[in-house]
DNA sequence: CAACCGTGGTT
DNA sequence: TAACCAAGGTT
């Protein structure tokens, strides 16, 4: 006898019911829409992520229009949403899609797999919320939901993709637009009420069926991460020094940016590092500038 | 697999 | 207030 929990006509009328009216649900939101939303969301709150990409969407509506934009433009229209590498990724697989995909975003999860930035998750939610196909889905909420409602313990374990997606990809209703629908149903559920913390479970469709809650909700017993720094980090002085870059008009002197952190060893490995990863660039006289604006 | 990669709001 | 958390990917 196959376990009800999750049941798909279940959470789907939830996800009808209750699911958030985000600009890159819309019907007529193309794959590039829907690809560059899952770029920013990685890592990223929803909040936070919103304006970014209308104010992307109107300045790039298509692959190729930000293949032609330079680096420093992207990186400045990214702005403070964090991780910046994935505005270059973004950037780089724009121009492939643009060059050997007829700037069409592709919709067969191996052929986005290829692409810069895009991983496991990346790839199957373009796939399934673009183009409706039948992908497991797995992100930081589906695998919480799936924890709790299935295998009735408080968090996710280590992640391991290959046994995560099978996991999942036994939930999925067999038709693919069905499939889809589900996928960001469960998603939604992970984000709006089988929250990380203080879940409300009051509000929660699956609620009768939820192996976790019939389980009494027991505190989790598994191996936890240890929790990571930021402080004092590379992280945090690279942030600071692109900063700096973002917010000048052209190529800034060494001195200006000497001023955001007082390590000089940190400091100047920090510089060297944006530097590898194209994040910065130096210019014949020697001045520092986001890749391409000078 | 573990470490690393930004940023800001919440508890 | 330090820790946690937010639609991960790459090395």
């Amino acid at each position: 006898m196959k376990s009800t929990v999750l049941a798909p006509t279940t959470l789907i009328a939830w996800f009808d019911r209750t699911g958030r009216d985000l600009p890159w649900r819309h019907p007529e939101t193309t794959g590039w829409g829907v690809l560059v939303s899952e770029i920013m969301l990685q890592q990223t709150p929803v909040v936070r992520v919103q304006p970014i990409w209308q104010d992307w969407m109107q300045r790039w509506p298509k692959p190729s229009s930000l293949a032609e934009a330079t680096a420093a433009d992207v990186l400045r229209a990214w702005g403070k949403l964090g991780y910046p590498r994935r505005a270059l990724r973004l950037h780089a697989a724009a121009a492939a899609i643009a060059k050997n995909h007829g700037d069409v975003v592709p919709s067969d999860v191996d052929t986005l797999l290829a692409l810069p930035g895009i991983g496991a998750y990346t790839a199957r939610a373009v796939a399934a919320f673009a183009y409706g196909r039948r992908a497991p889905v797995v992100d930081t909420n589906v695998r919480r939901v799936v924890a709790r409602a299935v295998h009735g313990s408080a968090e996710a374990g280590p992640p391991s993709t290959t046994r995560d997606l099978a996991d999942v990809d036994t939930l999925l209703p067999e038709e693919d637009a069905r499939a889809a629908r589900y996928s960001a149903a469960l998603m939604e559920l992970g984000a709006l009420v089988c929250t990380a913390r203080n879940p409300t479970c009051v509000d929660c469709p699956v609620r009768v069926d939820c192996a976790w809650q019939q389980a009494g909700k027991p505190a989790y017993a598994g191996p936890t991460r240890p929790t990571q720094r930021f402080a004092g980090t590379d992280r945090q002085v690279r942030g600071l020094l692109l900063d700096v870059l973002r917010g000048a008009s052209g190529p800034v002197e060494r001195a200006k940016l000497d001023l955001v952190w007082q390590h000089d060893g940190q400091r100047d490995r920090c510089l060297d590092s944006l530097l590898v990863d194209g994040l910065a660039e130096q210019t014949e006289d020697g001045l520092f500038a986001l890749p391409g604006e000078s």
